[in-house]
RNA sequence: GCCCUCAUGGUCAAGCGGUCAAGACAUCGCCCUCUCACGGCGGUAACAAGGGUUCGAUUCCCUUUGGGGGUACCA
């Protein structure tokens, strides 16, 4: 293991965002290609954001996908704690440290006189920024405030003038005039320290050397650069990733059920499919190969594959990409996966490894096992004018005909098998003299009542079993007499 | 408003000064076939616009347009 570090540090919302997964996935992923470690780190500074069993989300989350953590809040390895709330004391260290290096300073100015300078500014149409007011407070002064117990934030002092500048790994040179960054709060009035501020002291001291978040820091990287600076520690590597959004640019939403990667686990789609969909969301591993193990992703990643325009969700080529890792499970597995389905919406004993066998390469998620198989419990209401296929050469009256026919062949089977099933039936189809459709499609229709169900006639037969074979076809009988 | 950033088919995406501009999903057609699907074959479909630079721009620069982000005691 070499010494490239890089960190997942999510805050606990409660859900795992798929763009927050991607972030992860290639987090991971560039320290493993690389022969580096990957750290978990909890980013909880937010009390008013505190969420009941959030941690577990992400703990959960990170477990199901692979994304082993070589370091976290259960895995200490000497720089915890890795729960930035538990790490109170230091930024409170480190923040007054940097005043005392001439890098911030306090700031006693209320909320309320914030709002109001704020709300003033605005009513000018001018943009807000902090006035500096407590910058002007003489040493004596501060010290009077602070023994007087008010609370106070600090804040970072700024550069008036010049640029910042820095390479992104995606982006490229990013440069920025420092007369656009703001005097941000460092530490809060609660004692905790801001993102602002906690990632970068946190950074540092685990040693963290690639730092891969959302594009949303591209602006504000200049002032965590200042900070390295200030400190006179290395700044690391930055790895920006641009947004997924949806079609039209809209956000992935929780509200949509498209947003979070429980969303997709719950109805039923592959681990392995989200990983391997979210990691070409973004980056391309530069050949026509698609299909990636989270083991081979981490043969091939590469930063240098790493997109930098946004990328739209497409839901049709994520279910494209399940229904191929579907396809790819063993029989048994999938069999396995979906039984749970199969009781949810079964209730009659039929042969469901034969069903498995028939949805496997069907079925593109999980959950729409259902809507194949609802026919086989019980028959469905349809339109007579099902019986007419073109394509099959059949008519309403003629499946009438054929059905009627077709009982006592039926009925002539002893040995419900499904090969000897087809072989009467070809035999019957040979001895009328006419194209297999006319005789199948009928057949089919009146087992199942669908416009196309998994496997044909045979199949179906074959699973409902004789006795309700022969029953469906006579109420299919009587059905289309009451029509004509 | 100001600042940052992005721009190849409907979507993902290769390309990194000279290509008939890959591939995948979707879509359309054909084949296979007891329906549908799987599988196979083929088709339609793109460099946002305008200026430069250059012998030559999808590729480099600028502007415009459009998208995203930032401008919090949120991350």
């Amino acid at each position: 293991m070499n010494n490239i570090k890089s960190r997942f540090a999510p805050s606990p919302t409660g859900y795992m965002h798929i763009g927050n997964l991607r972030t992860a996935l290639y987090s991971y992923l560039i320290a493993k290609s690389q022969g580096g470690s990957f750290m978990l780190r909890i980013e909880d500074t937010d009390q008013n954001r505190y969420v009941e069993g959030a941690m577990d989300v992400i703990y959960r989350t990170l477990k199901i996908c692979g994304l082993e953590y070589d370091e976290g809040p259960d895995k200490d390895l000497g720089n915890g704690p890795y729960i930035q709330s538990q790490r109170k004391d230091l930024y409170v260290k480190y923040a007054k440290k940097l005043v005392e290096l001439g890098h911030a300073y306090y700031c006693f100015c209320s909320k309320e006189r914030l709002d109001n300078l704020r709300a003033e500014l605005e009513g000018k149409g001018l943009p807000y920024e902090y006035d500096g007011c407590c910058k002007k407070l003489t040493p004596e002064e501060i010290q009077a405030k602070l023994d007087a117990g008010e609370p106070y934030v600090i804040r970072q002092i700024m550069p008036r003038e010049g640029v910042s500048e820095y390479e992104d790994a995606v982006y490229g040179h990013i440069s920025i005039n420092n007369n656009t960054l703001e005097e941000q709060i460092l530490l809060k009035s609660d004692g905790l320290p801001t993102y602002n501020f906690a990632n970068v002291i946190d950074d540092h001291l685990m040693g963290v050397t690639h730092v891969v978040r959302g594009n949303e820091y591209i602006t504000s990287t200049p002032k965590y650069n200042l900070l390295y600076e200030a400190f006179g520690w290395e700044a690391p590597c930055y790895i920006h990733l641009p947004h997924i959004t949806k079609e039209g640019g809209k956000k992935l939403s929780k509200r949509d059920g498209d947003a979070s990667f429980e969303d997709f686990y719950s109805k039923g789609y592959l681990t392995e499919a989200i990983i391997n969909y979210v990691a070409l969301l973004g980056w391309s591993p530069g050949g026509e190969r698609e299909i990636f193990s989270l083991k081979e992703l981490e043969e091939v990643f590469s930063i240098k594959g790493i997109n930098n325009s946004p990328a739209v969700f497409d839901i049709t080529k994520f279910r494209w990409m399940n229904s191929e890792y579907i396809k790819m499970m063993k029989p048994e597995d999938f069999h396995a996966a979906a039984l749970p389905y199969y009781e949810k919406a079964l209730t009659r004993k039929v042969d469901l490894v034969r069903v498995s066998s028939l949805l496997q390469s069907r079925v593109e998620v999980l959950s729409e096992i259902p809507d194949y198989i609802d026919f086989l419990e019980n028959t469905l209401e349809y339109d007579v004018s099902m019986y007419v296929h073109k394509k099959m050469k059949t008519t309403v009256e003629g499946s009438l005909e054929t059905l009627t026919g077709l009982i006592p062949v039926l009925e002539s089977i002893t040995d419900w098998q499904e090969d000897i099933i087809h072989q009467t039936l070809m035999g019957h189809v040979a001895q009328l003299g006419v194209k297999n459709g006319v005789v199948l499609w009928p057949l089919r229709t009146a087992l199942s009542g669908k416009m196309s169900t998994p496997g044909g006639a045979t199949e179906i037969a074959y699973i409902l079993g004789k006795d309700e074979t022969i029953n469906r076809v006579t109420t299919a009988i009587e059905f289309i007499k009451s029509q004509i």
